[in-house]
DNA sequence: ATTATCTATAGATCTATAGATAATGC
DNA sequence: ATTATCTATAGATCTATAGATAATGC
């Protein structure tokens, strides 16, 4: 069954979205590519009419799994502009993104993965880590902009760090302990 | 051939020992169990006269990794005790941390991993961050046990997240200066 | 006699490819 | 005629098991 150009295109970004979110549940090497195109609704053997190698979808979600990221981040401070770092520590820090890894930080979720993985892999990662630390630092009040990118760099590895951590305990407890003392810490913060 | 028990056993905390590192490097899915034998100087049918599965050998490989982190903070303490968290950060956030995960930090290396693991790999990975938590709050100067504790958290949450990002990068200067701006950043905090 | 380790292999799964099919797009 | 997708499969690899081997430990 043949289908148009346009859905063709379609079916292939459907493919990106699907391992973006899944990858990001699983990590790249929890979910085959059988698998994926199945949750794409294909089947696998049309895979490498799209792409040349999984390792090559393993980029192209990376890229897709940081893209939406930013945006986020720049609503929500256009929300709370006074208290930027606030806004985006409580969202990041939600029970709600640590209990949906799929929709999540692509950092916290495939960070050590992409260490492992291809450079096309961690250029992706790369993009996407300046754009969020940029996005953060345009938003933080006073200081000079390069005491403002530090602030943004380490707020944002505090974050990353804290929702890794309540993520990897088995104690739900400690886990949202975690997640509120870190938010906290975040809150008192010169913004 | 068979081997004394004693030998046995030496052969048995090897594999683990082994587990820990290369789990750490590779991720939990990254190797086979037939390697992992292998690169303990075993054959691989040997290993389930050891372990019931891969899955049981990720949980003790989990604790081996995190069990002797708190002693070295211990160590990095007891010799700067007016700055235990300027004499941490340093360590952790180090060049020689971020190119030698397999010795390192297993929040940072498996910590997404243990998110999709068994909750025997949780536990191993909870009882390691309490215990890391527990040393670096004992260590800091001033406050209530709480406000230590809280500190404590938030210190060991930007560190992990330093880490992930700097190995996440591709871009050799981006990654230097990660660790470089957050290891300042908590040297400016009070200890 | 017990048992730690080895060789060999079963059965499942993974990436990737070959060739068929059927509908689009010139 | 082209091509997006499908079925089928090759070849590699993975976890786990069965049975043989050979040395320990009673």
């Amino acid at each position: 069954m043949k289908v148009t150009r346009e859905q063709a295109a379609l079916n292939r970004a459907r493919v990106v979205e699907t391992a973006a979110k899944l990858f990001r549940e699983r990590g790249f090497d929890g979910i085959g590519v059988a698998d994926l195109m199945k949750a794409a609704g294909l089947t696998h053997g049309g895979f490498y009419g799209h792409f040349d190698s999984k390792e090559a979808l393993q980029a192209e979600a990376s890229a897709k799994a940081v893209e939406g990221s930013a945006g986020r981040w720049q609503a929500l401070i256009d929300a709370s502009p006074d208290t930027p770092l606030s806004a985006v520590a409580q969202r990041y820090l939600s029970t709600q993104h640590r209990d949906n890894p799929g929709q999540g930080c692509a950092v916290a979720t495939l960070g050590a993965d992409a260490h492992r993985a291809t450079p096309a892999v961690r250029e992706a990662m790369t993009t996407g880590i300046r754009k969020q630390i940029d996005v953060l630092a345009a938003a933080l009040h006073g200081g000079s902009d390069e005491e403002r990118r530090h602030r943004a760099m380490t707020a944002y590895a505090t974050m990353i760090g804290g929702l890794v951590m309540a993520r990897a305990v088995e104690d739900g407890a400690l886990s949202e302990e975690i997640l509120k003392v870190v938010t906290a810490a975040l809150e008192l913060q010169p913004q």
